[in-house]
DNA sequence: AAATTTATTTAACTTTGTTAACTATTTACA
DNA sequence: TGTAAATAGTTAACAAAGTTAAATAAATTT
C-alpha cells in the first residue's frame, strides 16, 4: 500500500474506533445518540415525517419508530396528523427539545463546536470539501 | 452559528450516519464490524493481548473477550500464553486471517481504498493532517 | 505468607438495530 | 365503483454488541 494511503487508513479507522465510541457510550438523561440526532435534525432542517428519518439515518422505520416513541414520551417531540395524507405524522420539535440541543452542557454538540473552534478557518472548509466528497462516494453505492 | 461551522457540522452529521450504518450492518460471513476490525489491527501491527485491543477500540475487556472467543472459533486468530507472565495471551492472526484482510471482495477495506483512490494524493494528505488533528482533540478528554 | 493488583472470562442485563406480520389509509384500475 | 395494490407507521420477536459485577488465575507487594 502507498504512503499515503496507508497514513490516511490508519489515521481513519482510529477516528472509526471514536465515533463508534461516542454513539454507544453517550447518553444523556435516557437520551442516546441516535435520539438525540433525530431531535437535532428535526430543529435544525425543520418538521420530518418517520420516513424522511429512516431515510436520513439509514436505519429501519421500526427503529425510528421506537426512537420517536421515547421522544414523544419525553416531550421533546410533537407529532401531526396530516390532513391531506392521514398516514403521515408529521414530527415537530418542542421547546425542550429545542433546549436540549441548544443546551451548552450537550457533549454531542460539543464535539464539532470544539472541533471547529480549533481548526482554523481555512483548515475547516477545506477539510469540509474533502469530507462533503467521501460522503458522496459512501453514497454512491 | 458561523457558516463554516455550521456547514462542518452539517457533512460531519450526514458521514456520523453512514459510518454508523456501516458498522451496524456490515457482517461478512458472520465477521462483524469490530471483529474484522481486530484481525486487521492484529495483522498491520502484530500481536497483542486483548488489554491492548480494549484500549485500542475503546470498549470492555469482556466485549473484546466475546470477539475473540469467536475470532479463535472461526480459525482467524490464534493465541499464545505468554511463558513470562501467563495472564497474558498473544493474539495472533493466522493464514484465514489475513487472507479475511487481503481479499479483494473485503467491502470494509475497499471503502477506505476507493476513497483514498478517489482523492488526489495531495488532497488525501491535507485530509490525513487535519483527520489527525480531529483524533487528537477528541483523544484529549 | 497473606493481601493486593492485573488479565481475562463468565453471567446477567441493556440498547438498538433487524425482519415479519399487522393496521390504517390512499391510490390504481377493471 | 369496488377491489387490489401500495404506502406509512406500529408491534412483536429476535440478534448483535455493548455494559457492569463477580469469578478465576497469575504476578506483585508488603
Amino acid at each position: 500500500m502507498e504512503k499515503a494511503q496507508k497514513a490516511f487508513f490508519e489515521t481513519y479507522t482510529d477516528f472509526q474506533c471514536y465515533v463508534i465510541a461516542q454513539v454507544n457510550n453517550g447518553d444523556f438523561n435516557g437520551v442516546g445518540a441516535t435520539h438525540y440526532n433525530i431531535v437535532e435534525y428535526l430543529y435544525r432542517n425543520g418538521p420530518a415525517t418517520g420516513k424522511t428519518l429512516a431515510q436520513k439515518f439509514h436505519i429501519s422505520a421500526p427503529a425510528i419508530s421506537r426512537h420517536v416513541k421515547l421522544l414523544l414520551e419525553k416531550k421533546l417531540l410533537v407529532q401531526k396528523q396530516l390532513p391531506e395524507d392521514r398516514r403521515n405524522f408529521l414530527l415537530e420539535v418542542t421547546g425542550k427539545g429545542k433546549l436540549l440541543v441548544d443546551g451548552s452542557e450537550n457533549q454531542r454538540h460539543s464535539v464539532t463546536t470544539r472541533i471547529s473552534s480549533m481548526l482554523p478557518k481555512n483548515e475547516l472548509e477545506q477539510f469540509t470539501r474533502t469530507l462533503r466528497k467521501i460522503v458522496d462516494i459512501l453514497k454512491e453505492e
